[in-house]
DNA sequence: CGGCTTACCTAGTACCTACTAAGTAATTAA
DNA sequence: TTAATTACTTAGTAGGTACTAGGTAAGCCG
């Protein structure tokens, strides 16, 4: 005796549309559990469907992260560089366009405005230090990107002083990054990094 | 038809012994894949006991997260002070024991040493940001006390100037040891602090 | 309207999750 | 030497895990 198959008002979206949401809800979702605490459950019932629902746009959970992480990096330049007045490209390029200081300063106000975004990357920043981690390769290799791309534009002389300057940016961006978003009633993100940075850029 | 009993050859160990020994396989584990990703049948597996073994020592899940948060509070201040060679007490008292400088340095020193509990707490203090996390107020607690006890030894003249230059010091500890942890070939922990330390201690 | 694509479903697999209940046997104290 | 303690066991509960196979129906294009 089959109980007859019950009719389900669930919007069907566009692939794209839903994709979007998808990623949007497993954003949130990692940054409040991890990826090794992410169920595809929860992001299914964030979305208003079934698991294998889920799975038919994404394919696998791995492939979820990827897929999170790919749309950060796409955005976040995009929007980097429109604060900036600049196109993406130059950016990073050779010519004076921007100093690290005013990259930095743009940086740190648009992640004061989206702390659950900062929080994503602060979490899977330290699960993935272990090398069986989805996203070990993606965070080793953006970590060596970004170091080398500050270093081009830091103030500086020396080759190594740069690299060193450059690092040290990165670091106490990430430090006080996590600093605010565990008591962010006590600590103001842009005038506290402002403090630092006066300190680090001092004499420049 | 019931298979006999198996005789297992399991070593029966007085409990301070055993509670030592899962206390250092939980440390290894979370420093993996985070608390969220911690599974008590593979800490029981670390220690050749069965999982309810396992929850005879500790009760459940969640203390054993505490009880290995405590057991590093506890050891990591006894032998930093040691280190120092300064009573534990007298380290963040008042008098001009010892500058926030050398706490640092002998603090950069040690975790250079020990990069797997240096990871169990950057894994730790991103997945802890999260309200609902066990180790939520832990960290909470210990991001203000040690952000105090810093400040207190800190150079400076205003308690206001005192204060962010301990916020910034945490910070770039912090940062560091992430991009230490994630490629250890190509940074030096200790040269890189002291690099750093070098700029935010200036004129001091 | 008729056929094709595709968004999404139900059902099921094989396994892992923390945790409890109740019992056994090794050790220690009287 | 017996009695109490306790380290650890097997067995079981109730539920969650990612993922697959195969089907249904909604929407688009001719």
């Amino acid at each position: 005796m089959k109980t007859p198959p019950i009719r389900r008002e669930r919007a069907r979206l566009p692939a794209a549309e839903r994709r979007r949401q998808i990623i949007e809800v497993t954003t949130r979702l990692i940054a409040e559990r991890g990826f090794w605490g992410l169920s595809m459950q929860d992001v299914a019932d964030g979305c208003a469907l079934t698991v294998p629902g889920l799975l038919h746009h994404v394919g696998s959970k791995d492939n979820l992260l990827v897929a999170v992480l790919e749309h950060r990096d796409e955005t976040d330049t995009r929007t980097l560089a429109a604060e900036l007045g600049v196109a993406a490209e130059e950016l990073w390029g050779e010519g004076p366009g921007v100093t690290l200081r005013q990259v930095c300063s743009a940086l740190v106000r648009r992640n004061a405005a989206q702390p659950e975004i900062v929080r994503l990357f602060a979490v899977l920043e330290a699960e993935s230090l272990a090398p069986g981690h989805p996203a070990y390769r993606y965070f080793k290799l953006r970590q060596r990107r970004t170091l080398e791309m500050l270093s081009r534009i830091a103030p500086g002389s020396g080759e190594a002083a740069r690299w060193a300057l450059a690092g040290q940016v990165i670091a106490m961006m990430d430090g006080l990054q996590i600093q605010w978003l565990r008591d962010r009633a006590a600590i103001d993100l842009v005038e506290s990094w402002e403090a630092a940075a006066d300190r680090l850029f001092a004499g420049r």
